[in-house]
DNA sequence: CGAATAGTGTCTCTCAGACAATATCGG
DNA sequence: CCGATATTGTCTGAGAGACACTATTCG
């Protein structure tokens, strides 16, 4: 009996809370219940676990890949009752305003208020969060929950929803400015009954990587 | 054709640089090419793909896991000549003085100047290097390349030479007592023509999890 | 006592965070 | 002008790193 070799994604947005897409199974075993998106590796189109995974995703979701990470791999006897399987697990950021096309039969849960969950898909998804929430603290990974265009009020309260706690604007802007990764959009400005924000971007180095901070934005968390 | 699911671990030691455990394979295909140690999951016999690593290390090296972590999963079509496969990866630590036994047959490489390795086995080497010196900057980890018992400045070397470069002796005490990580062994001291340091060991309670600062404690290094 | 290494006290300079002043919008 | 939010300047306290002093061993 060979092993069974899958991914999974998790896949977070922010809106208001972080939360995670969920699909119910329409096939056997577990029908109905509750998901990650995911699926076998197919050796004749893959060219590797975070291809399956973008796969999983275009063909789950609609969605191309905004932020694509591998996180863990899972596998075991029994996590599967088809027998001894793997998971590749990933994980998968959108901002929030990306989600209205394309999203069909996806279901929306907070993180911190999960129903039950099909397979291992709880752990998985608490080992995600909590990815999320360590690399927060130190990377520009939070901005892949922006849209293209966002203001530095905005980055900031993106930063305080996955931290858990408020920072202090001048520290904040302090580590983006020194992080050297945005630019703003001349001319661009948000409207309001209030004095407007600028808009910024990441600047074209940036897309692929994430950039590091040598100091930590908040207080240590453990780290998977 | 199923996918090929196996484990490999990276394992590593400091004796004085870092250096990783290589074996010639004993069979196709690239048999006598150096490979890390690994091989099949065993679906009857391994709870876990970490449980498969620890399984292969005591196999193969003859060491019972001092520090075992998964690393990342590698896979696709070309990696291995038979097939579409699937390396979980590991990173194993062991201090330098637990090596005279069981090493039977292990070839021993400094992580910065390796030979050619079989598979994409150099990609998983460079990857787990990377993963263990981002962790030495804000964690306990390095702990686990001494042996059991061991002073203050033999710590400070471990960090010195994973972080490669010198750290300042007083804040990397400050550090380490604010991590509440070692107690000190009354009465036992190391000789010389000098005073003798002080033994510390790890505390019960730390002994199974990395313990986190809150501060860095060398400049950024690209996270894995 | 001198050499060598271990351990500690102290000073300074940097920087994170608090506070507050200024800027810019709509009404 | 007023209310609201954005942005920037300044001050202060905590802490990291530099430096140097003390401690302890052997010869």
């Amino acid at each position: 009996m060979p092993i069974l070799c899958t991914v999974d994604v998790v896949l977070l947005t922010l809106n208001p809370q972080l939360q995670v897409a969920l699909l119910p199974r329409d096939r056997a075993p577990l029908a109905g219940a509750l998901a990650l998106p995911g699926g076998f590796i197919h050796a004749d189109e893959d060219a590797d676990p975070l291809a399956a995974a973008a796969r999983m995703l275009r063909a789950k979701t609609g969605l191309d890949c905004p932020y694509l990470e591998q996180l863990a791999t899972f596998g075991g006897p029994g996590r599967d009752p088809r027998g001894w399987s793997i998971s590749v697990a990933h994980v998968a950021l959108v901002p929030a305003d990306l989600l209205a096309r394309g999203a069909a039969g996806l279901r929306w849960h907070p993180v911190d208020a999960l129903p039950a969950l099909a397979f291992d898909h709880a752990q998985i998804v608490a080992q995600a969060v909590a990815r999320v929430r360590s690399k927060s603290q130190y990377s520009s990974l939070p901005v892949h929950l922006c849209g293209e265009r966002f203001t530095l009020p905005q980055l900031q309260a993106v930063y305080e929803a996955l931290l858990g706690e408020p920072l202090n604007k001048v520290s904040f802007r302090r580590r983006i400015d020194e992080m050297d990764l945005l630019e703003p959009i001349e001319g661009e400005r948000t409207g309001g009954a209030h004095r407007p924000a600028q808009l910024w971007r990441l600047k074209d180095r940036r897309r692929g990587a994430l950039t590091l901070t040598d100091r930590l934005l908040g207080p240590a968390v453990l780290a998977p």
